[in-house]
DNA sequence: AAAATTACGTTATAATATAACATCAATATT
DNA sequence: AATATTGATGTTATATTATAACGTAATTTT
């Protein structure tokens, strides 16, 4: 069916609706046990539902795992075509994560080989420094 | 001290000898817990000792964590000189890590520069693909 | 030697994530 | 339309990963 290509674009269920709402909502990386008191009056009362609803959530580009924080974000680029293949800067002080839009830093990503020549389909790179704001305290 | 330059290069504490001992000898990536049941018989009876263990030697490069896995592995390269700028290739069929050793790859990511200009000092990089033996299947 | 720092041992608990199973809803297949 | 398949939900329980807190011991610095 024609409508399939244009429904999966965006069909979210309701659950993932509920979460990802409140994902955007928080301008932070949230945890999921934070995410799942914000939703509660929403009508989730569960991690399973909310740990499904995430991984759904990143299956579908709508939001990324931070892996050392073990948190979550929404994509800022919008609905990452790729999304195992992202780069975030971490600020150490703060801890405010921010999504990296580098067509030239991707590029170099995607293309890179190992020493034996094998590449890679995706990536997940974290920088690690001080922010602007915190540098300015 | 003269010597305590020398020293701190490679003094490790008792129990952060056991638990490196331990990662070196499984060649590949090993949870926390899987530690703790392998030293048990070395004396070590709980978590704090391992995590501990675990903190100091990722400080002194002689360990990493590989973040999208909760898991440690002998540092490759050899005392990393930045534990906190590491890269790593991750076997989506079988798992396995292999540290990355690329200088070229080192300094692209060391220099680079988000768009407000802010460089960073370290950085986490997993690359995700198949590796050379589970092709061949 | 005294003080300060680092490491150790132990108990308990916090935080993160999944297994398992029953049910419901939407979508394809016949 | 009935049936089969798939995806989503609700729920309980449990597994996995990690740290808090406290007292003691060893080591290093002054
Ligand atoms: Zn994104
Ligand atoms: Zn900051
Ligand atoms: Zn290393
Ligand atoms: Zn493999």
């Amino acid at each position: 069916m024609v409508n399939a290509m244009i429904k999966n674009q965006i069909s979210l269920s309701k659950n993932q609706k509920i979460v990802l709402d409140y994902i955007q909502k928080i301008k932070k990386p949230v945890k999921a046990y934070s995410i799942l008191s914000g939703v509660k009056k929403s009508g989730i009362n569960a991690p399973p539902q909310v740990y499904r609803a995430l991984d759904k959530l990143i299956e579908k580009g709508k939001i990324h795992k931070i892996e050392s924080q073990n948190s979550f974000i929404a994509c800022n680029i919008g609905d990452c075509a790729t999304p195992h293949a992202v780069a975030f800067s971490i600020c150490n002080q703060c801890e405010i994560v921010t999504e990296i839009n580098d067509q030239k830093l991707f590029k170099y990503l995607s293309d890179f080989k190992d020493k034996s020549g094998v590449n890679f389909k995706g990536y997940n790179l974290e920088f690690f420094g001080v922010c602007d704001s915190c540098k300015a305290i």
